[in-house]
DNA sequence: GAGCAATCTTGTCAGTGTCAAGTTGAGTGC
DNA sequence: GCACTCAACTTGACACTGACAAGATTGCTC
């Protein structure tokens, strides 16, 4: 039984006590620890290839835990997408105009790829989800903010247009370098760098 | 049996006889039929809900017989983007400039959303593939080709930089496009015009 | 300290991908 | 006309998965 190797992995020993079979029955904080594990297996082999069994293995608990926390596997990836479009509702909110929040976009997803994958694959969903959707309108409106604030006051540029325009760059730019698509064009510069030029060269002289 | 019911699918009779058990041992063309069956399955639930199983019941063949085809699940994928990036690479050859080039990348990922999807999903794909590679590179110097015909002659506008931003507006707006991000605010236009508009509006003011 | 509800386990089922070994039949050379 | 060969396909098996049902354990509350 390898499981009993990974018994202890719990980091809150203290929440339960350990009971003569070496494994305390209640885990502590096993929704977080499934979480986790599950976000290190998505950005490592992508959403395709999890197995809430295997999490459920890292985490040292038997194979119909995680189902308690999350239901299904679709629960699971909605609980994770939910999660990522709250942290970039949270990263967007602090940028002081648009370009700022385009290269704080392209951050996050480079920090938090399995949530970024997750986040835009609606078939991996359970779309009707309420905190999900209440997340994903948290993140849309903090990145109507960042539009609007740019006034586009001459030449009656579409703000609507320009909002389009510059979540495209941004998602675009994340995605086709999360799939290794600008490895070679990027190189060793730092690609947020590399994307606030790109920004720039395209919205300074349309504003 | 209701595998009888879809023996004579296939387009091609007279490729076999039927024989005594009323289907065809051989079914005539069968890697076509597979993908074609794939194309259908992961333009409706994308490409994690795929079951190779499932291909060859609506093929009326038996389980393993996709495998003699594809190898592997990944073999099968695979072979879907390399197709994907031959026809992407025809389609950039058509475009007479850089504009048009993005509204094709769009026009191609609205028209083959199950080979696009499948394209830009890399952990799904036997990456060292050599049809896929030279599909691939094909398709990228269709790209290359038509971000250079644009001279960009004054200002030093990096013909490199101008190639990813070109790309990256080109991608997000398909992505989000093929995930219903833009549902709501392209709403009933068409989605290759507004994209149009939107690389005019950035791209014409830049070069 | 009794009972309750949340947490987790055990057992099971249908479905899947993949491999190995056998079967069919179309084409080729003689 | 005929044996041979080899690609195309089938059958059978195995380990693995997600999901469900029913039971065991434990923290909490009153």
């Amino acid at each position: 039984m390898r499981r009993t190797l990974l018994t202890m992995s719990s980091s809150k020993a203290s929440a339960t006590e350990k009971g003569p079979s070496g494994r305390p029955y209640h885990h502590g904080d096993l929704r977080r620890a499934i979480l986790t594990a599950a976000l290190d297996a998505i950005a490592a082999d992508g959403p395709s290839g999890l197995s809430l069994r295997d999490l459920a293995r890292r985490a040292g608990v038997s194979h119909a835990a995680p189902a308690h926390h999350f239901k299904d596997r679709a629960g699971l990836l909605t609980a994770i997408a939910a999660e990522g479009f709250g942290l970039l509702a949270t990263a967007l909110r602090a940028a002081a105009d648009l370009e700022e929040a385009g290269v704080r976009y392209v951050h996050f997803a480079r920090e938090h790829p399995a949530h970024f994958q997750v986040m835009f694959a609606p078939e991996l969903l359970r779309t009707g989800d309420l905190e999900l959707t209440t997340a994903r309108a948290l993140a849309s409106d903090a990145l109507r903010e960042a539009v609007t604030a740019v006034p586009a006051e001459g030449r009656g540029t579409d703000a609507r247009l320009a909002g389009i325009a510059a979540w495209s760059l941004a998602h675009g730019f994340a995605t086709l370098l999360l799939s290794h698509n600008l490895d070679d064009p990027v190189g060793e510069q730092d690609p947020e760098e590399v994307f606030r030029k790109l920004a720039g060269m395209l919205f300074r002289h349309a504003e």
